[in-house]
DNA sequence: TTGTAGGCGTTATCAT
DNA sequence: ATGATAACGCCTACAA
């Protein structure tokens, strides 16, 4: 087995003999120069010859020339990152790709020094990061040459260049649902932490946000063991010292699904003793009975916007940048247990 | 709001300037280049210039000088790209950045010209596919430096370059194990879909070679909808229709916990009348009583497998091309439905 | 042992 | 309207 011979490589050197102009041209045309008045069939020409040779600008060279490449650089959590945040990127690598920006992951914590480095040695246009960044890591940031942030803020104040993602909004895109379906007395089902994250404090607080306008000042919360058998008995002791419960909102959809099965066998009706809406819309929400009522993210505008203030950020040289912007992505998808 | 002011940049010069030695002396020092023979205190000088002054080599340059990046292309599936793909991909990344190396994810299919234009582009140093590469996209790989490229096998033989990962090895884990716990007469219950895919018969007809030798030619098949009243139902009489069946393995663990509960309604115990085994370790699958049995991929094992062979072909220049490599990543975790 | 010089492919400035 | 030419930062023969 050999390592076959690399073919020549195709350069705007090349494309400009063959069309009988100078690189300098072919530059022009290529990248539509402003400026510069290069009659059509001159154009044409290169245009022609370029495609013909099939020429393809190197990117190395182009960002050593600009002092800047095309890579957007992902910032993704080393753990725990979802399903969602995968579709997340690779959605968004197809999104950027098509503005001609390229999505570089780096698995994230990084240090400020690492990350630092990271933006030295690539260079890169915008920062996408899924993971919080410390304020230092903003101000490295700043200084490197980075045109945009975006980024899913945590608990605490959102940033210039952040884009607000998830967390907040589930909660109380939840309690408003059951609040539209009637319901003023509700419950929390979590599953059991040593340490509850951002996301969990912020789902609670927006629950109870909304609540406090339909008149329930507080709510009760069940943290779910994660064993099966101590997850059950917990959850049905739970239901029975709260029977004041109509409705409970949960994390996600595997702690739902086990909330509409331990009703099931405590003889309580779902949804129309108790109503359950769970999160993130797992496959499981579809396979229990009823079907689950969940919340999950609407991707597709999240990544829509994301890729728009990418490309007008790095378009525009004095890119006014947007203080802070709130993306609303939390959708209900209704189905039976509500 | 303001765009701050670009630090300015700390090259090779810069370095060489504060060492009091030349650009090229830096250069033999950061590299380690061989056949150089350069004095301690030289040596030191120029490492405490650069760490001092926070010097990283410009991977545009290094690219352009080269005649190839330090960047590993991930092709992704743009649809069914799922978690353990995605864990696979993040590790990837930290992995392959501890021997100096990027992952930069492009969402696939890709056409061959869309990908050899990227090839031309980023130059990169090898490629790991996650969805199936043709033959002729291989063919354009080889021409564009690419050094080496691993990948998903499907059906079919493996080529050159690439390294085997999943689909058929779970079939004949998910066999043997029950194998092992004594059955000889088990059934396949997978998701109904409209072209079975490559993962889905590979699967199947991994479990017959392995079951062909306890003396089971034939192997029941149930194909569940995905509505989950008409799947139950589906379940029930086909677990009626089969009682020689003593086990079953599920695609999924999702099918397997439907498969559970289905048992359980027709008071078939799990695992005493019925063993069953699920796939892939999800969530779910530790929230039914009893627990799934599952299989699933050791990605530490795969990703130590891909930085090494990527690595190696990166560092040697006349890597021999290891023709075909299998890996093999099922494991199988035991749990209560075994 | 270390420095000089040339070139990788692009783009931008300045001539023509 | 287009073409030389310089420069981006790095590496490496070759010269000193």
């Amino acid at each position: 087995m050999e390592q076959p011979p690399r073919r020549p490589r195709v350069t705007g050197a090349v494309v400009a003999r063959e069309a009988g102009v100078s690189a300098a041209t072919v530059s022009y045309v290529l990248n539509d120069t402003p400026g510069q008045s290069i009659p059509e069939s001159t154009r044409r020409r290169v245009l022609d010859a370029a495609a013909r040779l099939g020429y393809r600008p190197n990117a190395a060279a182009r960002s050593l020339r600009v002092g800047r490449s095309d890579v957007v650089v992902g910032l993704v959590p080393d753990t725990g990152y979802t399903a969602t945040f995968s579709a997340l990127m690779a959605t968004l690598a197809t999104s950027l790709s098509a503005v001609g920006l390229s999505l570089l992951l780096q698995p994230a914590p990084l240090g400020t020094s690492r990350l630092a480095e990271l933006l030295r040695t690539v260079d890169p246009v915008g920062v996408v990061a899924l993971t919080p960044v410390d304020d230092d890591v903003v101000a490295s940031l700043q200084g490197s040459g980075v045109r945009v942030v975006v980024g899913i803020a945590g608990t605490g104040d959102l940033r210039p260049w952040q884009v607000q993602f998830g967390s907040g909004e589930f909660g109380a895109t939840q309690a408003q649902h059951l609040r539209d379906r009637g319901h003023d007395r509700i419950g929390l089902v979590r599953w059991a932490r040593e340490h509850p994250s951002a996301t969990d404090l912020g789902r609670a607080s927006a629950l109870l946000r909304v609540m406090a306008d339909a008149g329930q000042a507080q709510i009760p919360v069940l943290d779910v063991p994660t064993d099966p058998d101590a997850a059950e008995q917990a959850l049905v002791t739970w239901l029975r010292d709260h029977p004041e419960v109509t409705a409970v909102a949960t994390m996600d959809d595997d702690v739902a699904a086990l909330v509409v099965s331990s009703a099931d066998r405590l003889g309580i009706a779902v949804p129309g003793s108790l109503a359950v809406v769970g999160a993130y819309d797992f496959p499981i929400g579809t396979l229990v009975r009823p079907a689950l009522t969940t919340v999950r993210a609407d991707l597709g505008a999240l990544i829509d916007r994301f890729t728009e203030i990418i490309r007008s950020a790095v378009a525009d040289p004095a890119w006014p940048l947007p203080g802070r912007i709130a993306v609303d992505t939390a959708r209900i998808v209704v189905r039976g247990s509500t």
